[in-house]
DNA sequence: TTAGAGAAGGCCGCGCGCTC
DNA sequence: GAGCGCGCGGCCTTCTCTAA
């Protein structure tokens, strides 16, 4: 829905309820089903909201000199649903006129999830080369086993499991899905815990490893920040009430302006295996120091001893102030020439919508 | 030995529900 | 309301099994 907008918002259209009735030619790859149930989900008094921001995100940068500067794209690929294969060297939703490469990111400071295995040992290289283990059996072997042990004891009238982790069959991790277990059972929470801690630092042990150099860790930044061989754009919101509009810089052009000074890694007791990291980057321009803080969540990711874990990577500090993500420069005048029929609370295609709860290309 | 089919693993991102 | 923990859906890749 927040892609579709954003590349509405890009086109000669007055509004964006419109764009969903009438679709639009200029974008690519999105098939007939997706515009109705575009139109169906923008039936929602919360989603018209994000859609709406969307749509203007989409006019920003339009208008915006770093942008589109006013020339209305001929051709906007949407890249859907669909995976690429390999990895994606930047997140790219939208390309426009085979040129501008266009991310849309709402409501989340998720940043990216990986093969732990990746993450801290392969410092997120383009593509992951060996062959990914279950991590949490090469940190804290001990820890899960007697974790699981615990576990598959108290669990003992309710499922069937093994004794040992090394005998868990598919089929029990199957068995134990159907269990949509929440919270862990009895004494287990408390080896959870120890397990968790023990993931963690032994963890931050490898990271740091893997990193010996500053310029190991330069690197390493650049791409959990999304940096790539290419400037592209962010388009999104940070809160439902507040858009962003970003430029990434490249590698190159973050050199060119930032100093990576110090880059800090460390474990933090939480409910979950948790590394926390600290950027220290000097502004050469303005002469200033800041620091970037995120941190990397290694987790189950189909639930408790089914599958390897992952790594979700996230960005604590505020999206807008990290370095190398440049705000975009538009003209608010010509911008809100154009949104002065985005308002969709009083569009009258909208309230018919809302009156005859129907799709908007059954009327 | 090879090709095809299905299963399993891995990756990516979203969103729910609980807690504070 | 925001943050946290974690489960889910969907897709791609890799592995394994089976039959020709």
């Amino acid at each position: 829905m927040t892609e579709i907008s954003t590349a509405l918002g890009m086109l000669d259209i007055p509004d964006l309820l419109y764009g969903i009735s009438k679709g639009a030619e200029q974008l690519i790859d999105v098939s007939e089903s997706t515009w109705i149930s575009l139109a169906k989900s923008v039936l929602d008094e919360k989603s018209i909201h994000i859609a709406s921001m969307a749509f203007k995100n989409g006019r920003a940068f339009l208008e915006s000199s770093e942008g589109l500067r006013g020339r209305t794209p001929v051709r906007i690929s949407w890249k859907g649903p669909t995976n690429t294969p390999g990895q994606d060297l930047i997140p790219a939703d939208l390309v426009v006129d085979y040129v501008y490469l266009v991310s849309c990111k709402y409501l989340s400071k998720n940043i990216m999830n990986g093969s732990p295995s990746h993450v801290f040992e392969q410092q997120l290289s383009n593509r992951p080369t060996k062959k990914t283990s279950d991590w949490y059996q090469k940190v804290a072997l001990v820890e899960l086993e007697r974790l699981y042990e615990c576990f598959s004891h108290e669990l003992r009238g309710e499922i069937n499991l093994p004794s040992k982790l090394s005998m868990l069959s598919s089929e029990n991790k199957k068995e134990l899905k159907k269990l949509k277990l929440k919270k862990w059972p009895g004494e287990s929470s408390a080896l959870y815990l120890e397990f968790a801690q023990a993931v963690s630092e032994n963890t931050v042990k490898l990271w740091q490893k893997s990193l010996p150099k500053l310029v190991d860790q330069e690197r390493l930044l650049w791409r959990m920040l999304r940096m790539a061989d290419v400037t592209y754009f962010l388009l999104g919101a940070k809160s439902v009430s507040s858009p962003l509009r970003l430029r990434v810089a490249t590698p190159w052009e973050w050199r060119k302006n930032f100093e990576l000074k110090a880059f800090e890694i460390f474990s933090k007791q939480s409910g979950q295996p948790r590394v926390e990291w600290v950027a220290v980057v000097n502004d050469l321009g303005k002469k200033m120091s800041i620091n970037l803080t995120g941190h990397v969540e290694i987790r189950w990711s189909h639930g408790k001893f089914c599958g390897s874990p992952e790594a979700k990577i996230y960005l604590d500090s505020p999206i807008d102030g990290i370095p190398g993500y440049y705000p975009l420069n538009y003209d608010t005048e010509q911008s809100s020439h154009h949104m002065q029929e985005s308002g969709v609370e009083n569009n009258p295609i909208m309230s018919t919508l809302r009156s005859s709860n129907q799709g908007i290309f059954e009327i």
